[in-house]
DNA sequence: CGCAGATACTCC
DNA sequence: GAGTATCTGCGA
């Protein structure tokens, strides 16, 4: 075969002007494979591109063909794989593919602003002198006289050792008498290095533990593109569950992938799957360093990790040979990316399972609607763990209704039924679990003369009290200004605190029960490295009684001694006005109330000014079918999602006008477009956004609500066109599908 | 006509 | 993304 002369190139410019492929010539010897980044001319400029391919000729001008510069990667960056991923986002997100493509590693690789970690290591090479020299170090008598020197040289003697934890002196007088040689070698920064195997101990699976096993990895050896829906409830074993599948996985020569929805709110699952598996695992998620993403992309793109845990952006790792992808807790809404692009994470592993024959596994113990609408009709497969190990019942659940609580006189934040069960659990030396949506100290300051509520200036929203700092803190943008009494509208010296947060609950509870020992997880208190893994080992060795937390505390945290779980305001996340609100809340007090009761028996309690609510009746029964079977007529009554498609388009920029002229112009734009579709449009509005501004940012949006036809796609690329003629017009519009979040 | 600002096109 | 060519509106 010839030698290829020119190569098909996509520049590293995410704009669409420029998304298309480019030729430029191989100078003779140039040696490059699809996959590797190259430096090319383009224009007046010198840039990055992408090798897509190879060939022997062009259909372009020779006149006009450049050569490539320079080769970046000696072997290719991405895989055929993550190339086809890539286009498959370009399909539906409309991006460019130079964006979809700077997704499959680590940003800082981008101009080469971040290299390998070399160290300088010592060894010996002269074994039998540094024997003599051993000796030397002691006197006549058998004292040590150069005890530096003597360590280093012990030290040494195990083996090649980096220079840094080695005595300096020793080292230099080492090397001067040619004892000791020295080289670079390469150190690869590892995260969570403290975490290390232990010796492990056989799993033991219950019978239903070993029939999931079994059907799934079956799909694993068949390479069967089917998704399966592990609908397993909380305390079922799930974690033991996919170390076998993994472990078999590894087995059959293949990998495994496993995503969660926060790393460092899974820290059992981490450490258990690193005591199984050790230094096969890398780990990855945006809290790492951009030195430990670099090495741990690496060691996936070497073979040397086999397993990845990760979150959402680990979906693009570079494993080969893919078997299985787990997604557990696939219900929890980190797993979508709200735009750049807007994608979900069980999509993209959904596209891998059908590219590479890997079984993907979407675990969950209150699933989606629309993932168990897919198992019911035999989209996907159905596995079921209705049990808790050990023979354990799911927790009691009990619901107080706060409107008959209120009328009692009761005003503060636990109802008569929660003091008593929590006063009961202090007493047996058992732990309480506080599960409040809310963060800070109070949700509002309102003056309580004029009526005027303290709003932040650069956003749309309330500021809220947090007391620690005695700051008006802004939840959206996160500025924040001291706190006065004062109403800065007319004057009246006093202001009135509504709405209770984490901070507030902490501190009534503390007053309620000073015996008791309590900590805080929430945004607040986790800000620092690690204060997740110290609060939850705090917690876990019954260093507190009470832990009170927001969103974070329902997730997969497992406690011996947790006996009581509440859900303080179940009617939080209902009045969110997300089609997914109900879901939300039925899944959210199912996964509070799966911390209680993990050993021992345990009990809920959901207290709501919403007794009757479904969502909330069919989660004290553990109901699942019956609140699927509920939801589902709803959603298909008011054509929500599943049954339907929702588009978003937010306008936002810092001109008021033009920002509402751009979203009025897209409108008229989309209206013509549309008229062909006419009848399977549901919802179609341009308006000022929930949150009117952000950030300083004016913002206004576009939803476009479509009944799930054949059309749907004509439809989405007619969004795609409008957005595109309206693009750079000084106003910065976003796009997402299925928005989890319409503010 | 002259000029500025918006818009369109090119880059292998 | 940056540089350049082309169009459009408007005062003179």
């Amino acid at each position: 075969m010839r030698e290829p002369k020119y190569a098909e190139i996509i520049v590293d410019i995410a704009h669409s002007n420029v998304d298309k492929i480019f030729d430029y010539a191989l100078p003779e010897g140039m040696k490059v494979l699809p996959g590797c980044r190259v430096e090319v001319p383009f224009g007046s400029m010198r840039v990055e591109g992408f090798v897509l391919s190879l060939k022997e000729d062009t259909g372009w001008d020779r006149e006009k063909i450049r050569p490539v510069l320079r080769v970046v990667d000696g072997e290719p960056i991405f895989t055929e794989e993550q190339r086809k991923l890539a286009a498959y986002m370009v399909a539906q997100y409309h991006t460019t593919l130079a964006f979809a493509l700077r997704l499959m590693f680590p940003a800082k690789m981008r101009g080469e602003r971040i290299r390998e970690k070399t160290v300088r290591v010592i060894f010996l090479k002269d074994v039998a002198r540094a024997e003599k020299e051993i000796a030397a170090c002691y006197t006549k008598e058998g004292k040590v006289r150069a005890k530096n020197r003597l360590h280093t040289l012990q030290e040494l003697k195990k083996g090649e050792c980096p220079a840094a934890v080695l005595d300096g002196p020793s080292v230099r007088y080492l090397l001067k008498e040619g004892v000791a040689g020295e080289k670079q070698a390469e150190a690869l920064r590892r995260p969570y290095e403290d975490v290390r195997p232990a010796p492990r101990e056989e799993i033991q699976l219950s019978g239903q533990q070993r029939a999931a096993v079994e059907s799934i990895v079956a799909r694993v050896r068949e390479k069967k593109r089917k998704t399966v829906l592990l609908h397993g409830v909380t305390g079922s074993g799930k974690t033991e569950v996919y170390i076998e599948c993994v472990r078999q996985t590894l087995a059959l020569s293949r990998t495994a992938l496993i995503l969660v929805p926060e790393i460092s709110l899974a820290p059992q699952l981490f450490s258990e799957f690193t005591r199984h598996f050790g230094d096969q695992i890398a780990v990855f998620h945006s809290g790492l360093s951009d030195g430990e993403k670099y090495d741990e992309w690496r060691r996936v793109k070497s073979g040397q990790a086999r397993i990845v845990m990760g979150a959402r952006s680990a979906v693009f790792l570079p494993l080969e040979n893919l078997g299985l992808i787990i997604i557990d807790e696939e219900h929890e809404t980190s797993y979508k990316a709200e735009n750049h692009p807007p994608y979900h994470a069980a999509e993209i592993a959904r596209m891998r399972s059908h590219l590479s024959g890997a079984t993907l596994v979407l675990a969950s113990a209150t699933p989606l609607v629309e993932d168990y609408m897919k198992a019911k009709l035999g989209i996907y497969d159905l596995v079921r763990m209705p049990e808790r190990v050990r023979g354990l019942l799911l927790p009691s659940m009990q619901i107080v209704d706060m409107k008959k609580e209120f009328l009692r006189g009761n005003r503060s934040l636990l109802s008569g039924p929660l003091y008593r069960a929590m006063e009961e659990t202090l007493a047996r030396g058992e732990q309480a679990l506080v599960f409040l949506n809310r963060r800070g100290y109070a949700s509002s300051v309102v003056c309580p003369t004029c009526g005027h509520v303290r709003m932040c200036a650069h956003c749309d929203v309330p500021l809220k009290y947090h007391k620690a700092e005695n700051r008006l803190v802004c939840h959206y943008c996160g500025r924040s200004l001291p706190f006065s009494k004062t109403c800065p509208e007319c004057g009246e010296p006093f202001s009135k605190l509504a709405g209770t947060g984490t901070e507030q609950a902490e501190e009534q509870i503390r007053k309620f029960f000073p015996g008791a020992r309590t900590l805080r997880m929430d945004f607040d208190t986790t800000r620092k490295k690690d204060a997740h893994q110290q609060i939850y080992h705090a917690f876990k060795n019954h260093e507190a009684d009470i832990l009170i937390g927001t969103q974070m505390i329902a997730r997969g945290l497992d406690f011996d001694d947790v006996t009581l779980a509440a859900v303080i305001a179940a009617d939080g996340l209902l009045t969110s006005g997300d089609y997914r609100a109900e879901e939300r809340t039925f899944s959210m007090i199912e996964q509070v109330g799966g911390r209680a009761g993990r050993k021992k028996p345990g009990r809920v309690i959901v207290q709501t000014y919403n007794p009757e609510h479904y969502a909330i009746q069919f989660a004290a029964r553990h109901d699942y079918e019956g609140f699927y079977n509920q939801e589902i007529v709803f959603r298909k009554a008011a054509m929500k999602p599943p049954f339907s498609r929702v588009f978003r388009l937010v306008f936002t920029g810092k001109n008021e006008e033009k920002v509402e002229k751009v979203c009025r112009e897209t409108e008229n734009c989309l209206k013509d477009m549309l008229n062909p579709y006419k009848s399977a449009i549901i919802l179609f509005i341009a308006k000022e956004a929930p949150v009117a501004k952000l950030d300083g940012n004016f913002r206004w949006h576009i939803l476009l609500k479509v009944s799930h036809t054949k059309q749907t796609a004509e439809i989405q690329q007619a969004v795609f066109a409008a957005w595109e003629r309206m693009r750079n017009k000084g106003v910065t519009i976003g796009f997402d599908v299925d928005p989890y979040d319409v503010n």
